[in-house]
DNA sequence: GCTTACTTTGCAACTTGTGTACAGTCTTCC
DNA sequence: GGAAGACTGTACACAAGTTGCAAAGTAAGC
């Protein structure tokens, strides 16, 4: 599997490369706009890593070049947290996924997986964990293929509750995600999610997807 | 796991503080070189996260009087973006490894947990030890593929054993390992959560996992 | 057998999580 | 452009689980 990744963040560019590079796949990097245009039409890749603020020539540029020739390659491209109007500007450019920066990268090799893999079909781009199936571009949630309807927020917490399936997610570590760094640490907001969301999917308590570790935090039921 | 900070903007320390305890790691806390200094010497941590412009004393010296009296801590520091020679700097003067301000708490706590893991010897998160597996990752203890739920303290108590297997581990050492600085060391709690460790993961007696050397300590039982 | 060290137990205090109601805000749709 | 509805975040009372202590019981070593 080849992949290319542009970024002009060096120490990123570099973290991304070793990272995907000790999971099998094969790089290839650019560090701007054009260098990343010229590769995608050059080469064939089964998935394109693009960092939306590059120079040279940004990120929409590139995608929309690059799917006006015609090239299908799936891509995933990567935006600053506080800037969530670029992941629809890049959707619409032609992206297939999005991730904001700064992602843990077991978040980034779930997505990479996922995307390749749904390259050969049309399907959207979804992370899976046993009963549990969520769509990232509709944002819809599969519970043993009954289908739920989530709020943005609930939305966010689930999923960074299945992109780190297996992981005891603190609630610091929740709420850093989805909210700005100086969101008030002392809500109670995460267990108000947690609670509506299995209410949501569990009304009656027998799946108990989203498990609680006293003191620690949630996990994402192992045995499901 | 125990943790040390020193860190003189009294923001970015509460913020650690929080941080990290939220995290599960009992933290000492200081505001200056001399007093990290101080700590450093006469407690016994598991890290040590220190500012490298610290009054009185600064960072690069409490790392090399440090080191030069063979504390063998693994040390962070934190440093300005802008000043990258002082990561060169601070590394030859025995730091670990090192991280720019501002970076992500989500970035310090991955750093923290594998400079500690590393430390230890152990190069895989999962730590096992003949029947015993622990991930650290869903903070998860199996033994023989049976998983059990741990309560905070019972995975703290038995992470540091798992992380020292061979090692007599005494009650101060658990007790300091596992509380902060005003923790009373006579307390039994390190016998009571041996107890119930015992219990919940062998209640029939016949594996004994965890050993007690009488006088000196416990210790994973070796001839499992 | 006596001392000391460890184990066990029950319990009370405490910490942490849950459920619910409500108010403020944002959306949608006429 | 206004009303109805949905979503989010706070507050608080209640429930549940965890922790630490103390006292009594047991085992080890001299």
């Amino acid at each position: 599997m080849r992949i290319l990744i542009a970024e002009d963040d060096s120490r990123l560019l570099t973290q991304l490369d070793t990272l995907l590079q000790q999971n099998g796949y094969s790089v290839d990097l650019a560090d701007n706009g054009e260098h990343g245009l010229f590769l995608i039409k050059e080469y064939t890749y089964d998935l394109a890593i693009i960092d939306i603020g590059l120079p040279k020539l940004d990120g929409f540029e590139v995608i929309r070049q690059a799917r006006k020739d015609n090239i299908a390659c799936p891509i995933l491209i990567l935006t600053a947290r506080d800037r969530w109007q670029e992941k629809v500007e890049g959707l619409d450019a032609g992206a297939d996924d999005y991730l904001t920066k700064p992602f843990h990268n077991e978040e980034l090799l779930a997505r990479a997986k996922a995307l390749i893999r749904r390259a050969s079909g049309q399907a959207n781009p979804t992370i899976q964990y046993g009963p549990l199936s969520l769509n990232t571009v509709s944002e819809e949630l599969c519970v043993n293929d009954k289908s739920f309807d989530l709020t943005a927020y609930e939305y966010k917490v689930m999923e960074y509750l299945m992109m780190n399936p297996q992981k005891v997610v603190s609630k610091t570590e929740l709420t850093e995600h989805i909210y700005d760094q100086d969101f008030d640490l002392d809500s109670n907001v995460i267990e108000v999610f947690i609670g509506r969301l299995r209410k949501k999917l569990d009304p009656d308590g027998s799946l108990k997807p989203i498990e609680t570790l006293r003191g620690r935090g949630y996990r994402i039921n192992r045995s499901l």
